[in-house]
DNA sequence: AACAGTCTCAACCGCCTCGAG
DNA sequence: TCTCGAGGCGGTTGAGACTGT
């Protein structure tokens, strides 16, 4: 059983909008504004089906549309996202203010995915590919690579630290129960569902304390090691993500500093469980600011839990070179150490609330 | 200058979800 | 509970721009 499509022949125009049209959609919208798109084409005298004119308005002519080129801190954002939500492009553009889903997944498939390929990483598994023909290279900051050949031939020899002499990690812990979570009904405003949710936001940000802690320790150390920053390479981006993102998708999802739907819920729930003190209505947000906080705001909270300590993953990490060459080797083992479950404080086989908590 | 191959991205297509009746 | 339509979403297409020969 196939549904009728939206807009069938009728003489209906196709193809590029002329600048007549755009005027003639974004006149009729700022007097009538968005919605009922199906009799907008009549009412605005346009020739193109309802849905077209949606696209349009919600891809190319709402006023609010950031164009051009995508910041470093957009780019990394777009990898980790994907790397814990997959083409979710929508979920992806939500953290990225004033970028349509379209455009982003345009610059996923035109750049980044092409990207990823050349430095030996798999854009569907953000996994080193198998055949690795070339060895993942961090691109610099000034946004080109850094390829340098010389790298390949140290690389044996700078394995300090396989994976195996990393802290071992038995991996069990069902982080997909958190990430799930996110996966609720919209609609979503029982009072029952909205104290499961607090409790879930609850388990989530102390959850996501720790690893946020041992992320940003881990960057720290990684920084001054390699010159460069945990944000700053798109080589450690994909394989940390495994198990920062997934963790922090949850909140980052709820918590969307850049959405004006999600301010009443921040000021309800999430304040005083993140204390984030984001300017929800700032257009030029600082990407950098955003991760350095996320991170380190919740280091703090961490340890003010009182269930992780900070000083000894610091005297643990920096005991142990990391070098930039067997960076995929090292961030894999990091990843694994830190969803370690010997240091997760609670009963992962369990539901999640605050008495499995210690 | 002309042509072919490649890249980019706006736009389209078809399916899915959700709310209204 | 079911049906229907609007809107949302992700995958794909193709026209135009760009690049190399």
């Amino acid at each position: 059983m196939s549904r009728k499509p939206c807009c069938v022949g009728e003489g209906l125009k196709k193809g590029a909008w002329t600048t007549e049209e755009d005027k003639k959609l974004i006149s009729y919208i700022h007097e009538h504004g968005e919605g009922g798109w199906r009799d907008i084409p009549q009412k605005a005298g346009l020739k193109r089906c309802g849905k077209s004119c949606r696209l349009r308005w919600a891809n190319y002519l709402k006023p609010d549309i950031k164009r051009g080129e995508f910041s470093y801190e957009e780019e990394q954002i777009i990898i980790m996202l994907h790397a814990s939500r997959g083409n979710k492009w929508s979920v992806i553009a939500r953290h990225l203010p004033k970028r349509t889903d379209n455009e982003v997944k345009n610059y996923w498939n035109t750049h980044l995915k092409k990207r990823l390929i050349d430095q030996g990483i798999d854009p569907l598994t953000h996994k080193p590919l198998a055949s690795n023909p070339n060895p993942a290279t961090p691109r610099t900051s000034e946004g080109q690579d850094d390829s340098n050949p010389s790298n390949l031939d140290e690389q044996s020899q700078s394995g300090s630290m396989s994976p195996k002499s990393l802290p071992h990690s038995s991996s069990s812990c069902n982080l997909q129960t958190i990430i799930n979570s996110d996966e609720t009904p919209r609609n979503n405003g029982s009072l029952s569902s909205k104290k499961c949710r607090f409790k879930k936001l609850s388990c989530t940000s102390k959850l996501l304390n720790k690893v946020a802690t041992k992320a940003s320790s881990i960057g720290n150390i990684l920084s001054a090691s390699m010159e460069g920053s945990l944000i700053r390479s798109t080589t450690l981006s994909p394989c940390l993500n495994d198990v920062f993102s997934e963790t922090s998708q949850f909140q980052m999802d709820e918590f969307d500093p850049f959405s004006h739907s999600s301010e009443q819920h921040i000021t309800d729930h999430m304040k005083e469980d993140i204390n984030m003190d984001f300017d929800l209505n700032n257009s030029e947000f600082d990407f950098s600011q955003f991760i350095e906080q996320f991170s380190n705001i919740e280091a703090e909270e961490a340890n003010a839990i009182g269930g992780y300590n900070q000083e000894l993953l610091l005297s643990d990490v920096s005991s142990t070179s990391v070098y930039e060459d067997n960076m995929m080797q090292n961030i894999t083992g990091w990843s694994n150490y830190l969803v370690d479950d010997s240091d997760f404080p609670y009963d992962t086989n369990q539901d999640f609330d605050d008495k499995n908590f210690i």
